[in-house]
DNA sequence: TCTGGGGTCCTAGGACCC
DNA sequence: TCTGGGGTCCTAGGACCC
């Protein structure tokens, strides 16, 4: 048996852990730059608030709907969600984090009653942590996410849907939309609607061979998943990526070479660092650069370059070196530049890098030099100590202009307690922020 | 004025090898 | 009449997930 855990409107109910002023409110999750709507709160959704909308094309109904509008902040998140996480891996021998707000726990073996338990694990993520969390549980994964979107939508059921027996799931199926299901997207469900196939179980009726040849094997595992036939295991250690990115929308856009350079050095530092996290090195690398897309009146422009690397590396100043070479050599002078990224590919295990007999970087240095940074930033925070050219602070970095305290992680952003008048303890009274 | 940022897997087709 | 049989690697494109 699998349940999945998800954590409600996640980023959202981040945002209340430490502002229970916002229970009850409508509240949304603005994407980076403040661009677009990526979460909402059952009330913003009540409003009609859609995800991904443009919140520049919204602000006035926001405004007038007094929906609180926070910037991303992925420090709090990360760190809930590690919390979350954490409490967890109590309940099972088997946890598979699956993304930052959802995780899959294997039950197998625990002889309990799986909503008894699965109500246990709810009220104690909720009072430990504080986010509120919707739990399915079933034979298989795919049953486990449609248990779990039941579990948030049937209302009376307290968060927690058991799919076991055959008649609950085949109910279930018959009133599951064929595009909820996980692995079915919208080109898929269009596909399916045009053969008449709506529900989950009008998918489950379709011959195996039709399955295969129009929606791939992955497709047929989809199927067999929802027949209870579980094909998809629990991947307990995270595999390493095969091709990491750092990419990002400018605050402002940008004409001039120098702090777009600024940008592109950080993101290659980004990648290297996520490149050591893994114990991984990358032996190509990517920049690309390109205006905005939705001004289709101004000069358009998008390139991308690609290196081979003559060695694998993952140190910073060498990523850097390559990026900005690369940089250079695709920038024009006389455009509006919106967005930079680096991709690092063609990744492996550090341990195992293929050397080359005319190389003059002296790896071992740089390995020391990159533990050292790495050592210092931990202690003291991103970027205490960085490369020189990604610069002291740009116009070309993240519009954030509504970002919440990093409650967690940061002294000088840990909430006070203060007393009341009487001179009361918080603790003998009413529940105090 | 203003529109996110990451990833994965599968297939078909072409070029090449013996 | 009749034209083998087995592979690999790479790329582009399309689908999906959070």
């Amino acid at each position: 048996m699998f349940a999945l855990v998800d954590c409600n409107n996640f980023y959202v109910s981040c945002e209340r852990v430490f502002r229970p002023d916002l229970n009850g409110r409508p509240v949304v999750v603005l994407s980076n730059n403040d661009g677009c709507i990526i979460a909402r709160s059952e009330e913003a959704k009540q409003l009609g608030i859609k995800m991904g909308e443009p919140a520049f094309k919204i602000a006035a109904f926001l405004e007038q709907n007094q929906v609180a509008v926070f910037s991303s902040n992925y420090v709090l998140y990360g760190d809930l969600s590690h919390r979350v996480m954490q409490t967890l891996g109590r309940f099972t021998p088997e946890l598979e984090i699956y993304s930052i707000d959802e995780a899959f726990l294997n039950l197998t073996g625990l002889p309990v009653d799986w909503a008894a338990y699965a109500r246990t694990i709810r009220e104690t993520v909720g009072r430990h942590v504080g986010i509120p969390v919707s739990i399915g549980v079933a034979p298989t994964k795919v049953l486990a996410k449609v248990a779990n979107h039941r579990a948030k939508k049937i209302p009376g059921q307290n968060g927690v849907c058991v799919l076991a027996d055959p008649g609950a799931i085949e109910e279930a199926l018959k009133n599951f939309d064929v595009g909820e299901v996980w692995g079915i997207g919208r080109q898929y469900a269009k596909l399916l609607n045009s053969i008449q196939v709506y529900t989950a179980w009008d998918f489950l009726q379709l011959d195996d061979d039709w399955v295969r040849k129009r929606m791939t094997v992955m497709g047929l595992r989809i199927k067999k998943e929802l027949a209870g036939i579980a094909c998809l295991e629990m991947e307990l250690i995270p595999p390493a990526k095969k091709a990491i990115c750092t990419s990002r929308s400018f605050g402002e856009e940008q004409t001039e070479l120098e702090p777009i350079n600024e940008a592109v050095a950080t993101y290659a530092a980004r990648c290297a660092e996520k490149l050591r996290w893994q114990r991984s090195c990358a032996g190509m690398l990517m920049v690309f650069l390109h205006t905005n897309g939705f001004k289709p009146h101004e000069p358009q422009y998008a390139r991308n370059l690609v290196c081979k690397l003559p060695v694998p590396t993952n140190s910073t100043i060498e990523l850097i070196r390559y990026a900005s070479a690369a940089l250079r050599a695709i920038y024009r002078k006389g455009y509006r530049y919106k967005k930079a990224g680096v991709i690092v590919l063609e990744i492996g295990p550090e341990e195992r890098v293929q050397g080359s007999l005319f190389d003059r970087v002296d790896r071992a240095k740089h390995a020391a030099v990159m533990r050292e940074m790495d050592a210092i930033n931990a202690k003291y925070g991103r970027d205490t100590i960085k490369v020189a050219a990604q610069g002291l602070g740009g116009r070309w970095r993240l519009r954030q202009e509504r970002l919440s305290p990093c409650y967690t992680t940061r002294w000088s952003d840990i909430i006070k307690v203060v007393a009341p008048a009487g001179g009361r303890s918080p603790n003998e009274g009413d529940r105090t922020q």
